[in-house]
DNA sequence: ATACTTATACTCAAAATGAGAATAACGAAC
DNA sequence: GTTCGTTATTCTCATTTTGAGTATAAGTAT
C-alpha cells in the first residue's frame, strides 16, 4: 500500500555476522566501533549506491575488513534498538532499524583480516560450549537466573522459572542448543549481560557479569546469538556445514566444525554413518597422516545433493539425551 | 557501526500476511491497493507514533482491516523490491524497504472484516494444492517450465531442468512442499506469473499466466509465498498450528488444518498417535456430533508443552513420498 | 435392523537411531 | 620389528520411530 504520509525518517543500518571455524573452533569477524572503540561487528548504513542489501552488506565488509564473503542469508531486522547509554536517540522523526545477515566463510580463506579481528564466538557466550561437559560458568549464571525469577515482579514467579529450567535445561529438561537467543534474552532481561546494564544506565549487576560472556556494541550481541540459534538450527537440515569446511576434509574435521557450531559432542561413528547415508559427500581418493593415528580419508561435498535431496542436512544428534551427565 | 554519511532515505513499509484456516481451508487476509485497486496486503509505513515495528504492523492491520492480531513473527526484509510497471521508482536518494509479518488468527475470531477480505491462498497458488492429488494446473505449469528451462540463455540448460525437477517433483523427486517461495520464484524468473509480466512491463507470456495464480500488488505475492514456507516448515517444529484453532476442536479438524497449509494429505491413524504421543493436546471431556459418523473428542492444546518440550510441533507426515502417484 | 459415516484402537514390517564393540592402519617408543 | 597409543572405519544390536493398514466402536440416516 501507499499511504506515504507521516512516514518516519529511516536509516537501514546493515550488519554482518561473519562466521568461520578453525581447528574446531567457531569464530565472528569484529571490528572496533570508532566512535566507542568497543567490539562490534561489521555494518554500516544503506547507502545510495548500493544496488541491493545484500551488496550493501558486502561492501562494508569489504571496506571494514577487508574481506570478501560467500554465502549470505538474512538474519533479522531489528528495529527497536534499546537506546544506548540512555534516553538520548530517536527524538524527532528520525530512527534506525538494522537488517542482520549472516554470512559463512571457508577455513580455506581465513586468515587474519587487515582490519577486523577473528574473536571465538564463546568468548560472547560461555555458558553456550557444552562440548566437554557442562561449562563452568553456567553454575553461577543459574544461581542468578533462579534468584532473579524469585523475585520477578514482572511476570508470575512459577513462569520464569520454568523459563528458566527449560531454556538453561536444568533438573530433567534436556539442553537444547538452538534456543541460544531466547536463552541471550532472558539473562538481557535478568540484567545479567553487560549490555543491559549499559542500556538501562543503572550499575553493574554483582560478579555474574564476569561469568556472562564479553560486551559487544550496542545490540550486536543479540545478532550473534540470532546467528548462533539460525545456525545451530540450520545445519540440520540444509548443507551450509559445507560453506565454513575447506574444499577437502576429514569425517572428524567436519565432526568438530558440527560440535563448535551446535556446542554439544556428537556421537562419532553415528555422524559418520549419517553424513554417509545421505551422500552429502564423496571420498577424493586422498588421505592425510595428520591425524596422529590411522590415516583418514579426505572428502569433498557433493554439491548435486542440492538437486537431489529435497532438505538435505546434517541431521546432527547429540550423544547423550537428558540434562546434564 | 555509525559511520552516517551518505545513508539513504530511506521509508519502511510495513506489511502483514495474516492467515486464517476456515473448514480446512486457509485464507489469508487482503485490501485493495487504494491507488491500483489491485489485490493487496494490509500495509503502511513505518510512522513515527509507532513505538516499535511489530506495533506499527498491528496499527496498520486495524486500521486497513478493523482486526487485532495475536500471534505475530518476523518474516523478511525485502530491499530490492521490482520496480513497479517500469523503471521510474528509486530515483535520487530514496527507497523503500519492506518488512514482512506473518500473523496468526483463530477460526474462533474469523469474521468477515468490515474493509478487507479474506481470500484463499491457493487462489495464489493454485500448483500448491496437493491436497486431492496433483493439482490441475500443475500440468501446464511444467509443460511451459520445461520450455523455458530448455531455451535459458542465463544458465545451463541441464541446470535449469534440475531446478524445475528437484522443485515441483517431477520423476522420481519427491514434492517438497516447503518450498513454496522457491517455486514461486522459478515462476517468477520463468516470466510464468504476472507479476513478472507487469514488472518488466513486457507482453503476457502465452496462455500458461491463466493457470498461474491471481495477481497481488507490487511484491506481495512473494511475501505470501515466504510465510507458506515458512508455516508448512514450522508446523513441523512448533506449535504454531494451534494459534489457528478455537478453543476446542476434534482431531479431524487439526488434522484438516495442517492438511490445508502443507497442502498435502496426511495419514489419519498416524496424525493422531503423533499428536497424542506428543502430548500437544488433552480432552476437554466433551464430545461433539456434528462428525456425521461416531461423535469426536474434543480436545484443547495443552499450552504447558513450551514448557516441557524443547521443540514441540507437529511433525506431520504426508502419506504418500516419492513422485506424484 | 441395516447401511454408512467417522472415530479410535491395534498390528506389523521397515527404517532410523543410539550406543558401543571390534577391527584396521598409521607413528612413536622400546 | 614388536608393542603401544592414536585415530579411522566397519559392524552389531536393541530400541524407537515411521508408514501403512486392519479391526472395532459409536453414532446418524433409511
Amino acid at each position: 500500500m501507499t499511504n506515504t504520509k507521516k512516514a518516519s525518517h529511516v536509516t537501514a543500518e546493515l550488519t554482518a555476522v561473519v562466521i568461520a571455524v578453525r581447528d574446531g573452533d567457531p569464530y565472528v569477524l569484529t571490528v572496533e566501533s570508532p566512535t566507542t572503540g568497543v567490539t562490534a561487528l561489521p555494518s554500516g548504513p544503506l547507502q545510495p549506491s548500493h544496488r541491493t542489501l545484500q551488496s550493501g552488506l558486502r561492501n562494508w565488509v569489504e571496506t571494514q575488513a577487508r574481506m570478501t564473503l560467500g554465502y549470505i542469508e538474512q538474519l533479522y531486522t531489528f528495529g527497536d534498538r534499546p537506546v544506548q547509554g540512555g534516553n538520548t536517540a530517536q527524538r524527532n522523526n528520525h530512527r534506525t532499524i538494522s537488517i542482520a545477515y549472516l554470512a559463512l566463510v571457508s577455513m580455506d580463506e581465513i586468515e587474519e583480516p587487515t582490519h577486523g579481528r577473528w574473536r571465538r564466538w564463546y568468548e560472547y557466550f560461555p555458558w553456550e560450549d557444552f562440548r566437554a561437559g557442562p561449562p563452568v560458568p553456567l553454575v553461577p549464571i543459574l544461581k542468578q537466573l533462579q534468584g532473579w525469577a524469585k523475585k520477578a515482579n514482572n511476570a508470575p514467579k512459577q513462569e520464569q522459572l520454568d523459563r528458566v529450567r527449560v531454556l538453561f535445561g536444568t533438573e530433567d529438561t534436556p539442553w537444547d542448543e538452538e534456543r541460544a537467543l531466547e536463552r541471550y534474552e532472558l539473562l538481557y532481561e535478568a540484567g545479567l549481560v553487560s549490555e543491559s546494564v549499559v542500556d538501562s544506565g543503572g550499575p553493574a549487576n554483582g560478579p555474574a557479569i564476569k561469568q556472562a560472556g564479553a560486551l559487544m556494541y550496542a545490540d550486536h550481541r543479540r545478532m550473534l546469538a540470532t546467528a548462533m540459534s539460525r545456525l545451530r538450527a540450520k545445519i540440520k537440515y540444509r548443507p551450509v556445514l559445507f560453506e565454513l569446511m575447506p574444499q577437502s576434509f576429514t569425517f572428524l574435521q567436519l565432526q568438530k566444525t558440527a560440535e563448535a557450531l551446535s556446542g554439544v559432542p556428537l556421537h562419532k561413528q553415528n555422524f559418520r554413518r549419517l553424513i554417509m547415508q545421505q551422500g552429502l559427500v564423496e571420498e577424493t581418493g586422498d588421505v592425510t597422516a595428520d591425524t596422529g593415528g590411522r590415516p583418514a580419508k579426505l572428502l569433498r561435498f557433493r554439491p548435486e545433493v542440492t538437486l537431489e535431496r529435497p532438505a538435505p542436512g546434517v541431521r546432527v544428534r547429540v550423544t547423550r539425551r537428558g540434562g546434564y551427565p
